[in-house]
DNA sequence: CATGAATGAGCGTTCATTCAT
DNA sequence: AATGAATGAACGCTCATTCAT
């Protein structure tokens, strides 16, 4: 203590440097959301973080993959706190889970879109080496989550957790995506614009997607 | 005849125009077939449908709009056949559901990827009018074959069919997403190499979102 | 006549487009001048020719290929004047063959840095098509002088014109590199002071060459 | 013996200094050696040699110094054998020259293209101080050489020893690059294909340069 | 002496869009 | 209507060098 939170002019410890990757993320995240649409280059982040461009390259490979761990840093507070819930006895609810979603996919305003970002970028093949690892790292912890649920629904055949969180997620991203095209600008009246928002139209959907999942799997064995 | 396939040097009818109008559309969707990444330019689009690049634009406000027009035929498609089924008497299963979507959006390698970019453009408020416009007829569509599904299903709410079919289309897009990323590379053992292929997926997880609304629905009430 | 040297707004004519193209070697020339180094960046060639950055790149495929089109024209204009001159009668001295050299590549100054540089790139493996052409176009004029040579040196053997004139080529850049070096500040007086300039050396070292091939050539047969 | 080739952990010593100078030349050759572009960056022979970045500008003052002392260290090999064997009393003929201009230039792949690249530098008027005293070292070898040459060769005016060395060292480079451009790419037949390879071109240039120089020099006082 | 974290200048290229012809 | 020449903004990345530790 002393310094706690100043980080030296010069990182040499691996805390310091841990600290200074940290800082680097969070540049990031405010010039990010900042962005009217969402886009950040090096040169503003490594301003925003009070260092020369160069210095972000002695943290993150690049531009993408420093967005992939802005992304999982995200995603790991998300499975954090949900692993943590399904580790305690108390039974979990659907709402639970709503709560958990709300709290760091749906309410932070950068989750969603990174996620889109980040996967379409996946999605064409590229960072192969890190973009192995980040898929690594996150079967790890949604197996996890989806061992969790299965142990709080008896009923969910085995795999069948990890299988409806990633539906579960795949129904927040698509409606998120629909959602934020419709927000583009003001439907004429009369057409659309009795379209629930988003944060209502997420549960129902979620709802729909859990109760059709876990009353199919508790009936068929019957 | 006598003509046909033969586009005039000028279009100056109103006939002629659609015609080219659709031979550019046509162009850009074998352009991005060719591409590896589903890039486009504008040069080799023109190209492509013979013409140049001036001309292309004399068509399309600019880039986005083409690729929206685009896009919007593909799910015209979709929605002219799901439309045009839901107007028959037959009663319609899920699984007849699947069917067109299978054939209209999965199984085209254009559609998925082209939704994804289409709505991230315009989630980020872009191209205001022409937007709006788009969103007005897909809405229009939406309500209609929203309206089809609750004649099939009466025990949906008003309004609920075309709430299922936002989130089926959620859904479907969502899971695309997921896919695309995980499919980029191997996985090593043990993790998610479990993860059941998209086209699988997706069929279960529509069956479950769709059990879940209408078994609400129609228990609801009683 | 009347607009002549006027280049228009837009290069229509494919002789509009050749005099662009030249005015785009020209500036380079006069940027690369300008630089102590012989630096120019693309930019600087741009501005100095009165068009945007990008203009550069519809005549020109890269930076490269520019400069080695500049060079081409250089190497051009010497072999142009030399062939003509061994394709008229006069008897051809060694001094002429000098007087040409010294005309075209050791006054300007561009000539041999630029050839130093080119060769480099090529040495590298770089710009394939590109490159080949070049070689092949310089092969051509390089053949044809040669035959001249062995016209005007019936002793020489066939192929030997070439021959000479790739040693002599080779002996002007050698010399004129070693020179470059020891000019670039003054030596302690008593080492290397009595070195003579590069402009007498080099016909002095010149003339050895092509007296000891044609000498060794016209002995040999006896 | 004991450590021999052991680097102590400091260089205390002036002997160890220069160990450890000669460790970072071998480790910047074998870098240059590695690379396809014989290009080599600091930090890379840094980590070969074993040791920090900052440590190699303790015994070099920058990266084009290195690069020199690397190539002086070739140059000095070269002339040390050379003017070992001019002053022996055997005669000595043109292959004995060729014989060591193969060995010591011609064969290891670095000299040539690093001879190049530090006369460019040198030419552009670069380190000062530094290329200065390279120089004058030069200067004296080229002195000792061609004093020794005029020795074998009494016909030789004064300095003309030295002045043979330098066309002949010219001669050499500029074929070396010749020879490197052309071999980039395969040429269409019938044009340059006949150009002999540089290993021959290099012996009937130098001979015939050395044939002119020495029959001119000999007549001339007859 | 040695380290290695930090710096920041430098640059070629693409491509959507415009507009003179 | 059609053309295609011209535009110019936008940007990631490398690497020699410095200097705090």
């Amino acid at each position: 203590m002393g310094r706690a939170m100043i980080i030296r002019q010069r990182a040499i410890q691996a805390e310091d440097k841990l600290e200074r990757h940290n800082a680097i993320l969070d540049a990031a995240e405010r010039v990010l959301l900042r962005s009217p649409e969402l886009a950040a280059n090096v040169a503003e982040v490594a301003a925003e973080a009070g260092l020369a461009k160069g210095t972000v390259y002695l943290y993150f490979p690049g531009k993408e993959e420093l967005l992939l761990a802005l992304h999982e840093r995200n995603i790991e507070a998300f499975f954090d706190a949900l692993i943590d819930r399904l580790d305690q006895q108390a039974p979990v609810q659907v709402d639970d889970i709503l709560s958990y979603t709300h709290r760091y996919m749906i309410d932070p305003p950068l989750f969603l879109p990174m996620a889109t970002r980040c996967l379409s970028q996946m999605g064409q093949g590229a960072a192969g080496a890190n973009a192995l690892a980040f898929k690594q790292r996150m079967g790890e912890r949604l197996a996890r989550a989806g061992a969790g649920l299965e142990r709080h629904y008896p009923d969910l055949p085995a795999n069948d957790g990890v299988v409806l969180l990633r539906h579960s997620y795949a129904l927040i991203l698509g409606l998120w995506q629909l959602s934020g095209a419709e927000a583009c600008g003001p439907v004429a009246a009369g057409t659309l614009a009795e379209v629930p928002p988003y944060s209502t139209s997420i549960d129902d959907a979620l709802r729909a997607l859990w109760q059709g999942t876990i009353a199919a799997t508790s009936r068929s064995p019957s």
